[in-house]
RNA sequence: GGACUCGUAGCUCAGUUGGUUAGAGCGUCUCGUUUACACCGAGAAGGUCAGAGGUUCGACUCCUCUCGAGUCCACCA
């Protein structure tokens, strides 16, 4: 026991006593058991957010807990380079330089890009530090990192020699806004209010019969290519096999045009008229349709977002101002029967909220059906403790549903998909095969690199075995005893990208390692307005967890924020709720700086030196303080952090500081080590939560370790 | 259309496997400057635990239905 009190400062000296004393730091030689969590890597575009702060408080005090427990604790921390986030921060802030993609280029736009990318690290590294994140910095990872870099290679290799990669053009959810291809699980649905319009189709050879079809999008008739009615259709089925025309005069160089009719079991009879358009070339449905019916797939919309030349004389305009057009002409020439208002869900970028555009693009695709029929037994097998439980089944429903995965996006920022041509020539490289090769433009979608987070954190595919039963190379030089934290034993996330990422690291996992993950998966809630609303940027509802530590301190806010911690919860904040719930939690710091000072500082001099409990309120409250240690003990251990905050507060206040204290000033000599005692273990227990002032008031002890994070927790 | 979550004091939320007078914080009210603390202490008011029915000796807790709030998935011609 050392008796070299420190007297700190600030947070920060503590902090930089802890990480000088090398506390964070997991040892793979040591013999202790291990206990591992990975931090979810935030997304670089800047600062981090109450939810981000509430995750790694989180996963920080289960860490200290554990090291407390004994537990050779790694607690890895690391930054995902978010693709399309990333490029869309990046561009406004090139826009105020009046800078561009263009004026740039690839090479000049990646260094500007990459000093960026220090910038905003800088930031996320401050604000981890002031919460006091007990991470262990040497091990940080970068999704882009040469490690990472190197997995992503044997993912995408592997994958590839297995046949499981495939190329080709192939319709997408475009984003006009951010020129790429995204995928299913990265669109959302807004409801709007649109029209509804009737358009009849002139059956070829007969004068005026027509087909009736609804649509909300007629400016992409210019790229129908038939016309599909259900099967039986009672009014139309006498025209299959027979052609119609497109209503479109000839103002338009393409049209009219001649479509076939023909039928087909997915025209719901329901919906519409019950005769549809088909359009290959700007509906998923259409494309399917079209695919099987042998049809011509037309592109009328453009990678750009406005109709290409299919349309021309309306050539070049933006989606709304083409319909406007074109229903100017259908009502022109007698097409357009009537319009109805009409109430749908649009498809939207979930990153930038426009519309997303159906369209025929070239890019890469994952076969992913057998990878999730294993991710779906090992979920089943309940080889994975999810929080709350059901999440169980929300994800093996939706890997039983799934679609192969468009891993390309036509971005700059992110790996680059390792293909090399040469004329007809393909090889997969890392690196330049020689001269005369040039590697795919495009880059891998974000979560290829981050499904693999749970791996390539730790050095794999270096700690992999391979058939000879070697580890493989060490190009990136990781330490193959890291092998020992994997799988993790804790995982946490939001709840929103349970399907983006969650379930492909189960499903990458799995398949390369023949592993889970993590042990348990843990959803948190998302923390929203009090009218329900997610915060976000555009809404302006955000709050800063910067203004809640800079007016109460990093520990209450802590402590404010394991209050919303239940998993699967949401919770309605608002700034007046935080500043409460701050300001509550940093009175209770008070409280325990008040109750140190009158134990500790006023400690009366001929004081009893040994525990003696023959007085019934000693033996009562060391008996509650036994019981508290259970209780928090096992909050801790079922993961309830807020059930074990509200008992430490309980006992601490009310029961120790308000009754037992006050009692204890008639006897106090001979109470005095149990009151010593009993803050002392008090301080152990909040110091997962609090560890900041607990280490402070640790350090006023005349008999302890060098730190509180050297302490055991009570048994 | 399918799945799920929630509806507990004025507000934000807890409430472990069903068990005696349902809890916290903030807010409100009344006292109190006792030598750790007014960022405090003592005390009080405030809830038919959304509603109805059921299971049970006993339900906020389990089951069914209704109403209300929300999330996710699928689809939207």
């Amino acid at each position: 026991m050392k008796t070299i009190k420190n007297n700190f400062k600030n947070e920060k000296e503590i902090y930089d006593f802890w990480e000088k004393k090398k506390y964070f730091s997991a040892d793979p030689t040591s013999s202790k058991k291990s206990f591992s969590l990975l931090i979810p890597p935030p997304n670089l575009t800047g600062e981090l957010h109450l939810g981000h702060v509430m995750q790694h408080s989180i996963l920080d005090a289960i860490a200290r807990f554990k090291r407390f427990q004994g537990f050779d604790v790694l607690l890895l921390p690391g930054v995902d380079h978010a693709g399309i986030q990333f490029e869309a921060t990046f561009e406004k802030k090139l826009q105020k330089d009046d800078l561009s993609k263009q004026k740039l280029g690839r090479e000049k736009w990646l260094e500007k890009a990459w000093e960026f990318k220090e910038e905003i690290y800088k930031s996320v590294w401050r604000s981890w530090r002031m919460m006091g994140l007990s991470a262990d910095w040497k091990r940080e990872v970068f999704t882009l990192d040469d490690g990472p870099r190197q997995a992503v290679f044997e993912e995408f290799k592997t994958f590839y020699d297995k046949g499981l990669i495939y190329k080709g053009p192939y319709i997408v959810q475009w984003c006009p806004k951010d020129r790429t291809a995204i995928e299913n699980a990265e669109v959302e649905y807004e409801e709007r209010k649109e029209k509804l319009y009737f358009v009849k189709y002139l059956v070829e050879g007969t004068k005026n019969e027509y087909i009736e079809i609804a649509t909300t999008r007629p400016e992409t008739i210019f790229a129908d290519t038939a016309i599909a009615i259900y099967p039986g259709h009672p009014k139309y089925k006498k025209y299959v096999g027979k052609k119609a025309l497109t209503p479109i005069s000839i103002l338009s160089l393409s049209g009219p045009r001649s479509i076939p009719i023909i039928e087909d079991s997915r025209v719901e009879k329901e919906l519409g008229t019950g005769a549809l358009k088909i359009t290959p070339g700007h509906d998923l449905l259409d494309y399917a349709i079209g695919k099987d019916h042998d049809l011509e797939v037309l592109q009328v919309i453009g990678k750009d977002g406005k109709t290409t030349m299919l349309a021309a004389p309306l050539f070049d305009l933006k989606v709304d101002e083409a319909r406007q057009q074109v229903l100017l002409e259908l009502r022109k020439n007698g097409s357009l029967v009537k319009e109805e208002d009409y109430k749908h869900s649009v498809a939207v970028c979930e990153r930038c909220r426009s519309v997303v555009e159906p369209l025929i693009s070239e890019e890469w695709f994952v076969k992913v059906g057998n990878l999730a029929k294993e991710a779906i037994k090992t979920i089943k097998a309940n080889e994975i403790r999810f929080l709350p439980k059901n999440y169980a089944k929300i994800l093996s429903g939706w890997l039983e549903n799934i679609h192969d995965w468009c891993i390309s996006r036509s971005l700059w920022w992110g790996h680059r998909i390792p293909v090399w041509y040469r004329g007809d020539e393909i090889k997969v490289s890392l690196d330049s095969p020689g001269e005369d090769w040039v590697q795919d433009e495009q880059v891998l979608d974000t979560w290829f690199s981050s499904g693999l987070w749970p791996m390539s954190t730790l050095g794999w595919p270096s700690f992999a075995k391979a058939s000879d039963g070697k580890p493989h190379d060490q190009k990136a030089g990781f330490d193959p005893e890291l092998v020992k934290y994997y799988p993790w034993d804790f995982e946490i996330s939001a709840p929103e990208i349970k399907f983006l990422w969650i379930a492909r690291m189960i499903m990458l996992s799995v398949h390369f390692t023949d592993q889970i993950p993590f042990k348990t998966m843990f959803f948190h809630g998302m923390l929203r307005d009090l009218e329900g609303r997610k915060f976000s940027k555009s809404l302006g509802n955000g709050i800063e967890p910067m203004y809640l530590i800079e007016k109460w301190g990093v520990d209450a806010t802590r402590m404010a924020l394991y209050t919303y911690s239940v998993p699967g919860r949401d919770g309605r904040v608002s700034k007046a709720i935080l500043d409460e719930r701050g300001k509550n939690y940093r009175n209770f710091g008070t409280k325990l700086r008040n109750v140190t000072k009158f134990i500790l500082e006023l400690k009366p001099a001929n004081s009893k030196q040994t525990k003696n409990l023959s007085h019934e309120e000693d033996a009562l409250i060391e008996k509650e303080l036994q019981d508290l240690i259970k209780a928090v003990t096992k909050h801790l251990d079922n993961l309830e952090l807020h059930l074990a905050v509200e008992a430490l507060y309980e006992f601490t206040w009310h029961k120790f500081a308000d009754i037992y204290i006050e009692k204890s000033k008639a006897r106090r000599e001979e109470a005095q080590p149990i009151l010593e005692h009993i803050l002392k273990q008090l301080l152990i227990m909040l110091h997962p939560f609090m560890p900041f002032v607990t280490e402070e008031i640790y350090q006023k002890f005349d008999v302890k370790k060098e730190s509180i994070m050297l302490e055991e927790w009570p048994a």
